[in-house]
RNA sequence: GGGCGCUUAGUUCAGUUGGUUUAGAACACCUGCCUUACAAGCAGGGGGUCGGGGGUUCGAAUCCCUCAGCGCCCA
């Protein structure tokens, strides 16, 4: 029975056929079950509101990989799926949305606000897990996961409440990083630092009962309306008179003090240091250190509030900063603009220069949470992939700081913590509380603020279970496996990740972290909306297939490098894809026979010969090669490996060998070549299903026995001994070396593949000829060729381009066929060629130390060579003269 | 300023603990082919001395030092 396939594969065909398939027989997912080991990976959620970047494909794609050849391997595979809530993202897109319509947060309160939030949420957030979908990722859909989902509330409440209780959370006035567009607090980590060109201004402060001036530099003039100080090095001896002494601020007219501090830079612009502590994280220090004034000169937006002269209130900062530079120019206090290059801080949601400023927020201490998370990775409990991160990892957190976790917005975790109005007393704990735990009154006011988003999604990895409850699930799938994720989150997430599995576990939330390439453009910038130079993954999906867009970006994703996309680089996945498609459909074609266990049962196989004993011997290889590469998350290696074998191995070589048996072979050989191209082709689907799952379950579906399960739930190949083969497969590739030789000679010497030519093969050993004898009609297909005449010693043909493969000597006879100058001129070549080998070899050997030090095997290899090559050049001159005689 | 990484054919990348030849693959390029699986294909070919310099070694793209360039992270 023959199979009707198309030419080109069409992956729009079949893919959502598959997934549908996969999902009816509800494959993906997962229960406890004890007689199996689990496999587990934790999604890391994207942002609610997202949609399927090329990022989001390669790290999904790599987890789908991971699981489905785990759930291949008779592990419990269980990928459980899920989305956060993005704070700061979702709200500055619902006050978008409302802001459109006419309508503030405030104007509204928080609990409409609120609900307007999770209508836009279930509106059109969660667009990303369809997206998933289409790339065939083989999540559990029945566990996915939302950081506001109502248990997992529950479960970042009490996080904070323990940790709350615990000591290691706390509130304090603090210059935190201020983010005036969403006009909220935001963590270090959240701090984007750009270089931008600035200047450096150099103003004068009239010093006070005398006409000096100083001149301090600066690189935000506007801030001098909060100076409350300037300092200078104690060590400064252009300075020390002026010590103790006043300046008057200028604009403002208000007497501050010069004073000394060590953290002065002498040699940054003129030594003098004008001091903001309201706005400066150094200038706070010194503020603390010196007594100073601290004097807010911000609202929350970054313009100026009422502690400014009248003329500068209401002013945004830059607007600011202009009128500043100009009224010091007209007071001729401006000393000098030099151009200048710093770093300024942006808030990466809001888009705009943080503002350091002081205000009330939530802190916690990572003291004692680092220090399980730190010794975790060092003692390798936890293995990062590439392990070079862990370099990158242990020094962030051995130089941690607090984390600000309390934001100024109301999407999100309210923070659970209950002010009574009546005695000021704090209660702090999960649900609302009726009454004050103290004075029990019930005039209580929950504190404002949300937390921050990586403050629930440091949970994802347990709280996606029924943590706190103790519940089986918890129990059996934690903790997870492995974790893929890109190495821009190393702090924001894993290393976090790492600590409340320590903290509320006492566990590793995960034993291995595959960091993923960064993928930039083909120009090495980063992917990005505004450049427009990302493409759209559906897209990609449409014009190349799922499976091509999968294996593609596995290519092209080096380990540990960022990957340059260029969209041009799928040609390579889809021609690959299009390649095993048709290898199939070409073993398919030849199948007369309906399939049975038989066919498959390498006992039963009759006669093999030695390309098919080379084929299985290759297949062992790559079963091994392709499972060790997995293990050790070297995804491009597999999927080269794959490629090699599937292309070079078995397409170009295999199938090639054994069109002779199926077209004339008797029906012992039809069956024999077809049952072993068939039990490769199944264990190639098999390999080939974690990269290109939907085109190989298709094909599977063809070359599977009827009681076998669907590809998805297959057994992954392991190494068949019977298979082991390394001499034929030695005889093969001399074989493969005979065949290239006469192509390489017909093709230099132009004889067009329609002309027939003959063989003349003088071996070197009577195995050899065995090789050449057994093979020689495969050998007259592949080459074309009328007649082969082979022997130890056959007479060589007078007019004839000639070859050595392995000590043999080819002749090719070409009477009529060519020009004798070209035979002359491609044995020179080739002599040079070999002189040039047998002089690096003669080179070695003469050398008294090499033979002396270097291991005997490896002296006796460059012996053996030596040997070849000097044979080998002895027949080609020969050759050459007899044509030189002609 | 500190840390991490990168620099191999025109391009994108491989190259396991230093020793299979004068370093591989894909794409691109050149030549010849619509050979009944595949022109998104087949066969063949040209092309790099492994960023520069120094060192260790019998032997280095591979280890060490140094210089240069590029990138990322943190201050």
């Amino acid at each position: 029975m023959t199979q009707e396939l198309s030419k080109r594969y069409d992956a729009s065909l079949i893919e959502d056929k598959w997934y549908q398939h996969w999902l009816e027989q509800n494959y993906f997912h997962s229960q406890p079950d004890d007689t199996k080991e689990p496999y587990t990976i934790v999604i890391p959620p994207p942002n609610v509101t997202g949609i399927l970047t090329l990022g989001h494909v390669l790290n999904n794609t790599m987890q789908d990989i991971l699981i489905r050849w785990r759930r291949m391997q008779g592990r419990e595979a269980c990928w459980i799926p899920g989305t956060d809530h993005a704070s700061i993202a979702t709200e500055t897109k619902v006050v978008n949305m409302l802001r459109e319509k006419g309508i503030t947060k405030h104007e509204i309160g928080r609990d409409a606000f609120l609900e307007h939030a999770w209508e836009w949420k279930e509106k059109y957030g969660g667009i990303i897990i369809e997206q998933l979908k289409k790339l065939g990722a083989s999540c559990d859909w029945e566990r996915e996961r939302f950081t506001m989902d109502d248990d997992y509330y529950k479960a970042v409440l009490h996080s904070f409440v323990e940790l709350y209780n615990a000591g290691y959370i706390y509130r304090g006035k603090r210059l935190v990083n201020w983010c005036p567009k969403t006009k909220s607090a935001i963590s270090d980590e959240e701090v984007i630092y750009q270089e931008r060109n600035s200047h450096l201004w150099h103003m004068r402060y009239p010093i006070k009962d005398s006409h000096e001036f100083l001149v301090v530099a600066t690189t935000r003039p506007e801030t001098m309306l909060g100076d409350t100080g300037v300092a200078v090095h104690p060590d400064d001896e252009r300075y020390q008179h002026l010590i103790g002494k006043h300046v008057v601020l200028p604009l403002v007219g208000r007497e501050i003090p010069i004073f000394a501090d060590e953290y002065v830079d002498k040699e940054f612009g003129t030594g003098c240091v004008k001091v903001t502590p309201s706005h400066d994280p150094n200038d706070w220090e010194m503020g603390k250190r010196h007594n100073l004034e601290f004097i807010n000169i911000f609202n929350e937006d970054a313009s100026l509030n009422s502690n400014v002269p009248g003329k500068f209130i209401g002013l945004d900062r830059f607007e600011a900063r202009e009128v500043v530079i100009e009224q010091l120019k007209e007071l001729d206090l401006m000393e000098k603009i030099e151009e200048h290059v710093h770093k300024v801080g942006y808030s990466e949601r809001g888009n705009v220069p943080i503002e350091p400023y002081a205000s009330e927020q939530w802190f916690m201490n990572m003291t004692e949470l680092v220090k399980p998370a730190l010794q975790a990775v060092r003692d390798d409990k936890i293995k990062f992939h590439p392990a070079h991160w862990t370099k990158t990892y242990e020094h962030w957190m051995t130089n941690i700081k607090d984390w600000c976790i309390s934001r100024q917005l109301w999407w999100g975790h309210r923070i659970p913590v209950y002010t009574c109005q009546d005695c000021n007393e704090l209660t702090v704990q999960v649900e609302s509380p009726i009454n004050c735990s103290k004075c029990g009154s019930d005039n209580l006011k929950q504190d404002e603020d949300v937390l921050d988003t990586w403050s629930s999604s440091w949970l994802w990895p347990f709280a996606v279970h029924q943590w706190p409850e103790d519940s089986q699930d918890l129990d059996y799938y934690y903790p997870t496996n492995d974790l893929v994720t890109g190495p821009d989150i190393i702090f924001f997430w894993v290393a976090r990740m790492i600590m409340a599995g320590a903290q509320f576990k006492g566990d590793i939330p995960f034993e291995n972290v595959y960091f993923t390439s960064i993928i930039r453009d083909s120009d090495g910038r980063k992917m990005s909306k505004s450049l427009g130079n990302s493409p759209d993954p559906l897209d990609l999906i449409e014009k190349y297939g799922a499976d091509a867009l999968r294996f593609g970006v596995m290519l092209i994703a080096p380990k540990g490098q960022d990957i340059l996309f260029a969209e041009e680089r799928l040609d390579v996945a889809r021609n690959f894809m299009n390649k095993v498609w048709n290898a199939s459909r070409f073993v398919l074609m030849n199948k007369d026979f309906e399939l049975t266990a038989d066919h498959l049962n390498p006992e039963k196989w009759q006669d093999l010969e030695l390309p098919d004993r080379w084929i299985l011997h290759r297949l062992n290889g790559t079963i091994l090669r392709v499972t060790k590469q997995l293990e050790s998350f070297s995804f491009d290696e597999t999927a080269r490996s794959l490629w090699d074998f599937i292309w070079n191995d078995f397409c170009d070589w295999y199938i090639e060998m054994i069109k002779l048996r199926l077209y004339e072979g008797t029906e012992t050989q039809k069956q024999t070549a077809m049952s072993v191209a068939i039990y490769v082709l199944r264990d190639i689907m098999k390999m080939l299903h974690p990269y290109a799952p939907f085109m190989s379950e298709e094909i599977w579906q063809q070359v599977k026995l009827a009681d076998e399960p669907d590809l998805i739930v297959a057994d992954w190949p392991t190494v068949t001994d019977a298979f082991h083969a390394p001499s034929e497969a030695k005889e093969t590739d001399f074989l493969k070396k005979v065949i290239t030789a006469v192509r390489t000679i017909r093709s230099e010497m132009n004889v067009p593949p329609s002309q027939g030519i003959k063989l003349v093969g003088r071996v070197h050993s009577q195995a050899q000829l065995d090789i050449l004898t057994k093979t020689r009609e495969t050998i007259a297909k592949l080459i074309r060729c009328d007649e082969i005449t082979l022997g130890l010693d056959v007479e060589k043909p007078g007019f004839a381009a000639s070859a050595m493969v392995e000590k043999m000597e080819l002749f090719i006879p070409l009477e009529g066929l060519i020009d004798l100058d070209k035979e002359i001129e491609r044995l020179e070549k080739e002599i040079a060629t070999t002189e040039g080998l047998l002089k690096s070899v003669q080179g070695k050997l003469a050398n008294k130390n090499f033979v002396d030090r270097a291991p005997e095997a490896v002296v006796t290899k460059e012996r053996d060579k030596l040997d070849h090559y000097a044979q080998s050049l002895d027949k080609l001159r020969e050759h050459l003269e007899t044509m030189k005689a002609l």
